[in-house]
DNA sequence: CATGTTATGTTATTTTATAACATTGCAAAG
DNA sequence: CTTTGCAATGTTATAAAATAACATAACATG
């Protein structure tokens, strides 16, 4: 959070108090979170809570990285990595709901590379999603 | 087609008309397409087009690796390796919506399978999908 | 103050997906 | 054969996720 802050300040990014909540909500929770789930805290705490101002509040975080959508379960998650993130990738635990971040390498997968080298495809973005049991879920089965 | 017939004969799997039909429709694009865009081909063919017909019809396919969902688009493709297919990886062209499959390695991500061997995380299942710019899209532009 | 820009507020709608329950067709058990 | 069970389909309604469109506020700058 503080280093959320300290990247707007140096980029000139406003961290309003939607955006600012927003970000803190994703922080207390430890697994993705729906829009709809984060609009429903924000009516906790007063704020407007149409969906718009959810879907505002998360691109702007995550244009600028200081969170994640997950794709394959239309939610999303703060960023781990305080000092902002290139290319993540996660791990998202099917038992508990709870979602570990990596560094993805800048071309994920060599074999996917490869195959994009040799028809000509450009990567500009990656999403890397994998699914299966965390640790403590592994040992509860 | 013949293949997945084939295949369906052998597993005892029901390829039936409807499914048949999504499958077709699959295949004759060569773009991701949404569920409500099969609903309107199917309408054409005279098919019930409530959008359950249309997700039954994709959850067998994808489950019996027919067919693909791409999670990043909400949109589903054709398998395009006819011996049905591990692990599959996308790369989407933002440009034209033309989207190439090609296989993934076991584990896409050395470093992600690292990371994930690192904190005891057991992978069942990962997505890949890659945006970008296909060849003739880089030539155009 | 007027003006432009950025962020919010608000209403309505679109798009994607599923729940729930009725019906059909067919194959195997009685 | 008939009835029982199962897999697939039909149909209505609704949930869930996302965005369009337009109005308002807040604020810095010329």
């Amino acid at each position: 959070m503080a280093a959320a802050e300290a990247t707007c300040s140096e980029q000139g990014l406003q961290l309003t108090s939607t955006r600012r909540r927003v970000l803190e909500i994703l922080l207390e929770e430890h697994r993705p979170l729906g829009a709809y789930g984060i609009l429903e805290r924000l009516r906790e705490f007063g704020h407007s809570s149409q969906p718009p101002v959810a879907y505002r509040a998360l691109d702007f975080l995550t244009a600028h990285g200081f969170a994640h959508k997950i794709a394959s379960l239309n939610a999303y998650v703060a960023c781990a990595n305080p000092t902002g993130c290139e290319r993540p990738a996660f791990l998202i635990c099917t038992d508990c709901d709870r979602v570990a971040e990596t560094a993805a390498a800048i071309s994920a997968a060599p074999v996917v590379a490869d195959a994009a080298r040799s028809i000509g495809f450009a990567i500009k973005q990656e999403v890397v999603e994998a699914q299966g049991q965390c640790s403590s879920c592994v040992a509860h089965s």
